[in-house]
DNA sequence: TTGTGACTCTAAGTCCGTT
DNA sequence: GAACGGACTTAGAGTCACA
């Protein structure tokens, strides 16, 4: 399976899991929220500095939102 | 420590322990020999599909090169 | 065998809005 | 709240000659 769209459901999950909304959430990471609703998608291709950014709020580390 | 950083040291540790050139893995991996030379020395900022590519022939997944 | 600067071209990443 | 679109600037993807 294509690995933006396993990022995209490990970042939504973990995200829901918390009660945040898009945007509450891309706050907290330091992103935009329509680039947060796009990688959710899976429609984008992160760099790896994202992922970590993506990681962070949520507590896990960058790899885990990989697999 | 930067996340490019640590990505660089596995990747290379990795293919050291294989026993391959920088050529050789990047034949494997189907990037070009001068891109892994940058990514070993935390010199780029891939994205996830790259980081999927280099993983691939060492046998891990892409999460475990970013932890 | 690996490192480096320079290069072109594409996509990352942001920001505006509407549905 | 989230999906979606367009337009925009910056940075990554990918390659090369050469050290």
């Amino acid at each position: 399976m294509d690995i933006r769209i396993r990022l995209g459901r490990n970042v939504r999950a973990l995200r829901e899991a918390r009660g945040w909304s898009q945007e509450d959430y891309a706050d907290r990471a330091g992103i935009h929220r329509t680039y947060v609703s796009d990688i959710e998608r899976g429609r984008r291709n992160p760099t790896v500095t994202v992922v970590e950014k993506l990681a962070a709020p949520l507590g896990v580390t960058a790899g885990a939102l990989l697999n």
